[in-house]
DNA sequence: GAAAACTCGGAAACCGGTTGCCGAATCAAG
DNA sequence: CTTGATTCGGCAACCGGTTTCCGAGTTTTC
């Protein structure tokens, strides 16, 4: 049989490296072998050296299991988004994934789908595979349970919040970023403001327009009518604007729940012969690239910066990890990003 | 001191149980609380329940380092996104995690971000992790060069195929997407059809157009105009629409490339007050819920059933570590979605 | 009643590393 | 040349499981 070159061989090749079988090419013990690979003990240069490159020249890498036996550390953490992979998710996993790399762990995705069956097995499974902690994300910024009580590994909670206010959350401040919307618009001269926002059942949609309300307040002013609650989608955007030129309450920005939103009513004010932002200013909520470039004109927003709060999340966890933790909430501001359709 | 309840208990917890407690607390040796927990070996029935009791007590639950270091199986995989997670990733990374999750194997999640370096950093991580295959995913489904060569562990690319014919790949069959696209067109009479897509040196914009044009030929039809080249957005969606409109050809259909250039050809045509579908019928391509819903009217479009298509190779990956490899391409079916663009 | 067959559970090796401890070899000092 | 200090590297225990082998105790058989 001729000998196969290993490019030509398909499925299973090479068995990865050990240790002793470095030590042997290095012709040392494996203890010793181990020290040099890891700066320890006190070896001659040379022996170091030798050792080095016969693993070099075996492609060496240890065998993560064997560390993490007696260690006790997995270098691993967990993501669990208790809801679908979505729009929110990416950008937190992203930081969150980011910043753990930087600090050589690697991510387990646990994708619960809404299903509390599922979020209990992957807590199991994470446990069972005695991950060094756990993130837990999801779609939603309302408090949700604890995930597990008296965990034996640090959790943090990432957009969504632990509704144990000793467990470590990062939450946007949406508030904030609402006030920041109206004070915007408050600054460029509108005084007469609505606002069209998600379900009044969905905890960012109550606090963004809570928040509008105490704004305008505070300046002695009020909406345009009441918050005008819907669903998170375009078609309400749109329905809303006929519902606000039918009320007849004359009206210079619209302040809304998220870009979706604020899109459709976009395209129902240019449909009405309202011009913006010259006729009305609009801001949305999320700063998703997707819908506020794509808005004619583009659309002024207010941004979570999620990919931060994924990053400061891990940080924290990392921090758990290593023995400091820091319960509690902790919030991070929002920023809002200028566009045409408020300049 | 007086005992503090668990769940007040801040940090870390209750370590673990071993299975030495728990063969400890059952009164057997190690070996023989293995076997139990297993199902292995010939023990009274008495003694097994024994050892089950006392696992349930201590809330056992096997380290899985121990049983990966003597089996050699980690049950995990490794997810490679290429580029950025994104739009085309997530549904692909649900598909598979949810196939895997059946199979009792978890997932880590890697983002290269379309930096080399970043990949073959994770490609070692993974290796160093004795992973038992990696699927290696991205946001375009033009071939690229293979992540590694002679690797010991099976590798599944999927959207993205490898440049290697006899890697493993799952493609979706844009090709046949496009023709399927065009075929409706035909059967609902239009003639003149017209073809607005991303940019010529894109894989996906060739794949899609050639397809499109030698399916009009064979009913001896052809394009109004060549292909229009630009980019993936709404903005060369209603620039596309203007130029069509000022070349002066008629036409009854456009053919889009993606859900966005569909969403803004459809905007523009309505501005210079053709109407949908009744002068001019839409497709789309890739049937993004975000755009083709929320377009108006509601777009058809050709969905490349990308969690399918995780499925499917994550499943081929579950069938290789088996050692059931299935070399080569796998062309998985595009599905046309009919909504009221085209009805 | 003794030998053979069978049940059941323990001892120990092993997976692949890490680390504390100890002894051999080398070297300097007296 | 002897003694003491120092350098270097091997031995073996250990992490937490799994599995093979084997033997003690019980039951069956003649």
């Amino acid at each position: 049989m001729p000998p196969r070159k290993l490019s030509e061989t398909p499925g299973n090749v090479a068995k990865p490296a050990t240790i002793s079988e470095v030590a042997l090419l290095a012709g040392v013990s494996v203890g010793t072998a181990s020290k040099a690979l890891n700066g320890r003990g006190s070896l001659r240069a040379e022996t170091r050296q030798r050792v080095l490159s016969a693993a070099e020249q075996l492609g060496f890498q240890p065998n993560r299991a064997a560390v993490t036996l007696n260690s006790g550390r997995t270098y691993t953490v967990g993501m669990i988004t208790t809801d679908t992979i979505g729009r929110f998710s990416i950008p937190l996993m992203m930081g969150a994934e980011d910043a753990l790399g930087a600090g050589e762990m690697s991510v387990f995705l646990c994708d619960a789908r809404d299903d509390p069956i599922r979020e209990q097995y992957y807590l199991r499974t994470l446990l069972s595979r005695r991950v060094d902690g756990i993130i837990v994300t999801g779609r939603r910024t309302q408090a949700r349970p604890p995930i597990g009580a008296a965990l034996p590994i640090p959790v943090v909670y990432a957009f969504i919040s632990s509704a144990d206010p000793h467990d470590c959350s990062v939450v946007p401040d949406e508030a904030g970023g609402a006030r920041k919307a109206v004070e915007h618009l408050l600054a460029t001269g509108r005084r007469r403001i609505a606002h069209v926002t998600g379900p009044e059942h969905h905890h960012s949609a109550t606090v963004r327009a809570t928040a509008a309300v105490e704004r305008l307040a505070s300046d002695g002013l009020d909406l345009v009518g009441a918050p005008m609650f819907g669903e998170w989608s375009e078609a309400w955007g749109r329905q809303a604007v006929r519902m606000l030129l039918g009320a007849g309450s004359p009206f210079d920005a619209v302040f809304c729940g998220s870009d979706q939103i604020a899109r459709g009513v976009a395209d129902a004010l240019q449909a009405a012969g309202r011009r913006v932002p010259d006729d009305v200013a609009l801001v949305g909520f999320d700063n998703w690239d997707v819908m506020a470039l794509a808005c004619q004109p583009p659309l002024t927003s207010v941004d979570m910066e999620l990919e931060t709060l994924g990053r400061t999340a891990a940080d924290l966890l990392l921090a758990a990890i290593n023995g400091s933790p820091s319960p509690g909430p902790h919030t991070r501001p929002c920023r809002l990003v200028i566009r045409d359709s408020t300049a």
